[in-house]
This record gives structure tokens, C-alpha cells and sequence, in this order.
DNA sequence: AGCGGAACCTGTCGGC
DNA sequence: TGCCGACAGGTTCCGC
């Protein structure tokens, strides 16, 4: 479900109401979603202080007081909404954190791909670790992205579906970028020139860029923790719409398949 | 090391 | 209507 655009939503969403507040204990109603003994993650975070939410790539980070973290990964169909401590519970609620006001923080997940993690040490953690560059790293140019992809076999889209390369890109997003800058997703990444890389770099930040102003895409089932939708959904130039015209050459849009999973493409706008 | 495919789990949608 | 396969915005594991 969620990429970049819409973990950031959803972190803006939780700073909005959840810092300072207490939690006050929890309830884990799927096991396998909480990494490491149940017990010992509802001991760990109990009566800990929420002092921010931030993300590292597509990861949601907790901190509480005392040097805690809780990381989550929302995978497909993960979300966290904020409801009345007293509403009734659903038929995707995962685990819930009572606060220590009349809210609760659920962890909804139709397909408990989910996880969440306690740590104290962030930068041991396993998928933390191997992320690659933020979208927005300075460090990030060209030619950096040339010495990654050098020698590298994989299709560009499978690359920048590569979190260990740039983190925070999936498959809607990659798309999308690669539409605007105008090149084919199959062009091995290790021939990209430097002149191409650099588009790819340009339109991901402004795809990005524009996705967060509009809250993410709700193209399924994404919603924010109020569980309003994001409207980027209505600024797709290919994503979903294969069979539609180009907006650019009126050609018609085609999906093909790469590594099990849809890429969408202008077969004219976007060369070899 | 790098690559592609299967697996993880549940729901929805389209075709017959 | 009912069944069945395909597909879904992600990551990890496994075998080559």
C-alpha cells in the first residue's frame, strides 16, 4: 500500500495528536505482526511517553521516552489510525495502544504483512540498516547513482524499487517517475547515461514532491489516520491507466509485467 | 554478488 | 449465483 508520499501522511497525521501522550498498555490481537515475544513488546512500551514519529525509507519510527523506539513497516495493507479509546474494534485491528487520553492508536492490517518492532538501537536494525539513500540526500546525484548502478543487469524500475539504492520509492511512484522523465522502465540500469540519471533524480523528487502536497494516493484502500483519502490518486499520469491516452502523444498507455509486479508506461514518450 | 521467482496472508474483482 | 484464478502500493528467503 504505502510509499514514501503516503508514509510521510500518515507520520504527519500521528504528530498531529500522539506526542506527550502516555501509553497506557495494549492489546496485540494478531501475534505474528509484532516481532520478537508479544509479552515482552506490550511490556517494553508500557507507560512510555510517544516524543515524536518520524520515517527512515518506507519505515515508521516511534520514539518513546527512555530510549525506546517502536519501527513499523505498514507492507501492503498496514495503516494506523487514531480513534475514540471506546469505539468498537474491527475486523482488521491488529494491535491497539491505549493512551492516556480518550484515544487509541490501532495498527489495522488486512493482509498482516505489517510488522512492529521495540528496539533500543536503531541503526542495528536489520531493515534499517541496509537502506539506501533518501529521496532528498544531498548526496544523492548522478553520479553517485551511476557508481550504484554500474554494472547492475536489473531493469531502472526494478532499481528504483531497490530500498538499498534510494529508499522510499514502490511500485505506483516508480511509474509515475519514470514517466516524467521520459525513459523506457526496461533500460538496464547500468547503462543509464549520467544526463538520464540525472532526470530520474529530478522527476522522483518532484513526483514526490507533489504526492505529499496532495496527502498520498488512496487507490485501494490507503487513508490517513482521520481515514480521509489522499488525493493524489487524481494526478496519475500512467499507474492504472493502461489502455488510456498519453497525456502528452495521445498514444495508448500499456502495462507489462517485471519481476511479478505492473509497470506502467507511454511507449512513445518513453525511449530506449 | 546479483538475479528472478516463491512465499508471506487476506480480500476483491472479472470471467466463465 | 458460484467458483476460480489473477491481482493488490512490500520485503525476505531460496536456489541458481
Amino acid at each position: 500500500m504505502p510509499e514514501l508520499p503516503e508514509v510521510q501522511t500518515i507520520i504527519d497525521g500521528l504528530n498531529s495528536c500522539l506526542p506527550d501522550r502516555r501509553v497506557v498498555s495494549s492489546r496485540i490481537l494478531r501475534e505474528s505482526i509484532v516481532q520478537g515475544e508479544p509479552l515482552r513488546f506490550r511490556k517494553a512500551i508500557r507507560n512510555r511517553i510517544i516524543e515524536g514519529i518520524h520515517r527512515r525509507g518506507k519505515y515508521i519510527i516511534f520514539d518513546l521516552s527512555g530510549d525506546l523506539h517502536i519501527v513499523a513497516h505498514l507492507r501492503m495493507s498496514g495503516k494506523f489510525i487514531v480513534q475514540p479509546k471506546h469505539s468498537r474494534i474491527r475486523q482488521h485491528d491488529r494491535v491497539i495502544f491505549y493512551l492516556d487520553n480518550h484515544l487509541k492508536l490501532i495498527f489495522s492490517d488486512v493482509r498482516c504483512f505489517g510488522t512492529l518492532e521495540a528496539v533500543t538501537v536503531l541503526d542495528t536494525h536489520r531493515g534499517l540498516k541496509q537502506l539506501g539513500f533518501d529521496p532528498w540526500d544531498r548526496q544523492l546525484t548522478a553520479d553517485r547513482l551511476r557508481l550504484m548502478l554500474r554494472r547492475r543487469s536489473i531493469a531502472v524500475k526494478t532499481a528504483l524499487l531497490d530500498q538499498s539504492v534510494i529508499a522510499g520509492i514502490g511500485n505506483i511512484y516508480a511509474s509515475e517517475i519514470l514517466f516524467a522523465a521520459g525513459i523506457a522502465p526496461t533500460i538496464p540500469a547500468g547503462v543509464l547515461t549520467r544526463k538520464q540519471l540525472s532526470a530520474i533524480i529530478h522527476s522522483m523528487r518532484y513526483v514526490l514532491s507533489q504526492a505529499l502536497i496532495y496527502n498520498g494516493a488512496s487507490i485501494s484502500d490507503f487513508r490517513r489516520i482521520d481515514e480521509k483519502q489522499g488525493m493524489f490518486q487524481n494526478f496519475l499520469k500512467v499507474y492504472g491507466k493502461d489502455g488510456k491516452q498519453c497525456i502528452h502523444c495521445s498514444s495508448g498507455i500499456v502495462k507489462i509485467i517485471q519481476n511479478q509486479r505492473s509497470t506502467f508506461l507511454c511507449p512513445q514518450c518513453q525511449h530506449q
